[in-house]
DNA sequence: AGGTGCTTCAC
DNA sequence: TGAAGCACC
């Protein structure tokens, strides 16, 4: 028997892994595995990316059904799951597509070691980028840590042939016929809830959006962007066919925030210590001040100024929140309220539904001037000038913070000048004290 | 992927 | 009086 592995490739359509298996061996069982690793440390039993999965799987099911195949879907630390697999059937090869965070990368490594102990072959696929690890690298062979030539190698390199769709369906007779219906754990049985997400899947950017995306998507208040985030994070949309969209409508800035993506992701994969230290070491040593009252007030949206009150409440209230309004409030959080960025991030780790490692970290150090590429320190957003500019009908405030404009709305927790002119100060000390002065 | 304060120059 | 340019943070 032959394994197809699901995991943040929850699509059957061009899926690089899926179409190996199924392409070179004439019977796959697709299984998913509930990793209880990543879901013990999940605080909230009503997660919403949990409810996702949940019901990403339940959307493949029916798929598989109606190829009279099915998805077997387990619960556990997968590497004791395929050593009990491994038991039960006779497995010949497990396939699976590669994921490149820290521990992604020493759970494969783990499943492979027991595998090969037992002469089972573990395959693993590039599928959820178009260039992965060092593809794009600098002439002298080190990787890129500045944005614009990365993109520029990437661009340059990226022809047809890398987002050509592979065409999965070709194939679908390989998978295991099922003639009973496979269990499929209710959401409860995982231990967890049921939210307010819903999942359909992904339909494609309407052309009009792509064309205005560079000047609408930085509107909070309006429908500027695509709103595919989560869907990349959980694969339930393939990159390729993104990028094929992106260079077909020549959407050259959409086109660049998918380039970013994979820019921290090769910066993750690099330089894995930057998930828990600053990039740039120095700031490793920042007096951080971290306010317990201030971060709480940061958390719950309620910071007295509006543009950060409504992000953080969009966040709470929905797990999403528009980008623009990420950067504002990350940089509010570090420069203004001097909180450590990792503070932020885990906050950011633990609300977001498009949550992806890479690009957070990626970009709160970016926001902390902390990162690659980063945003110069003496960079700090305001966060009124930055609401002037883009909600200036107030239309992203009202819907989150109806009461901004009213007595009971609270009084700003600092003051941006004087919070602004310390921030400079203290990264000025930082940065000079590490050269040796 | 910025903001502030100051200068200049056109009303 | 205010937009526009610029240096510096």
């Amino acid at each position: 028997m032959v394994i197809f592995w699901f995991r943040r490739d929850l699509r059957l359509n061009d899926n690089a892994g899926l179409y190996y298996a199924l392409k070179e061996n004439p019977e796959v069982q697709p299984i998913f595995i509930f990793d209880t690793v990543i879901l013990n440390d999940l605080k909230n039993r009503s997660d919403r990316r949990v409810d996702f999965i949940h019901q990403s799987l339940q959307h493949l099911k029916n798929q598989l059904r109606a190829l009279n195949s099915d998805i077997l879907v387990l619960k556990g630390n997968p590497v004791e799951v395929f050593k009990k697999l491994a038991e039960d059937y006779p497995l010949k090869a497990v396939y699976t597509n590669h994921d490149y965070e820290p521990y992604a990368i020493e759970r494969d490594n783990k499943v492979a070691q027991l595998l090969k102990s037992r002469g089972i072959v573990f395959k693993t696929i590039k599928d959820q980028c178009i260039f992965e690890k060092e593809e794009i690298v600098k002439d002298d062979g080190h990787p890129y840590t500045v944005f614009t030539p990365y993109s520029k190698k990437w661009k340059e390199k990226c022809t047809p042939f890398y987002y050509k769709p592979y065409p999965v369906s070709k194939y679908f007779d390989s998978l295991k016929k099922s003639e009973e219906v496979l269990y499929f754990p209710s959401l409860e049985e995982i231990g967890f809830h049921r939210t307010d997400i819903t999942f359909s899947p992904p339909s494609d950017p309407d052309p009009e959006l792509l064309r205005m995306y560079k000047d609408r998507r930085d509107f909070p208040g309006t429908d500027g962007t695509t709103r595919l985030s989560v869907h990349l994070r959980f694969g339930t949309v393939s990159i390729r066919h993104l990028v094929s969209l992106a260079m077909r409508q020549k959407a050259e800035t959409w086109l660049n925030e998918l380039i970013w993506r994979e820019f921290f992701m090769m910066l993750l994969y690099f330089f894995p210590h930057t998930v828990h230290s600053c990039y740039r070491r120095a700031f490793d040593n920042l007096p951080w001040e971290n306010d317990l009252e201030k971060f709480e007030k940061w958390k719950t949206g309620n910071t007295g100024i509006p543009i950060v009150d409504a992000g953080m409440r969009e966040l709470l209230h929905t797990g999403y929140m528009h980008n623009r309004v990420r950067m504002i409030t990350a940089s509010f959080l570090v420069k203004n309220l001097l909180i450590d960025w990792r503070w932020g991030e885990a906050w950011f780790a633990q609300h977001l539904n498009d949550f992806d490692l890479s690009a957070n970290v990626g970009n709160w150090q970016w926001a902390a001037s902390t990162g690659c590429d980063a945003a110069p320190y003496f960079r700090i957003f305001n966060p009124i000038e930055q609401q002037k500019k883009f909600d200036p009908d107030y239309l992203y405030i009202e819907k989150w913070v109806p009461e901004w404009n009213t007595a009971s709305y609270p009084k700003p927790v600092v003051d941006l000048k004087t919070s602004r002119e310390k921030a400079i100060k203290v990264y000025q000390a930082t940065s000079k004290l590490s050269r040796g002065f």
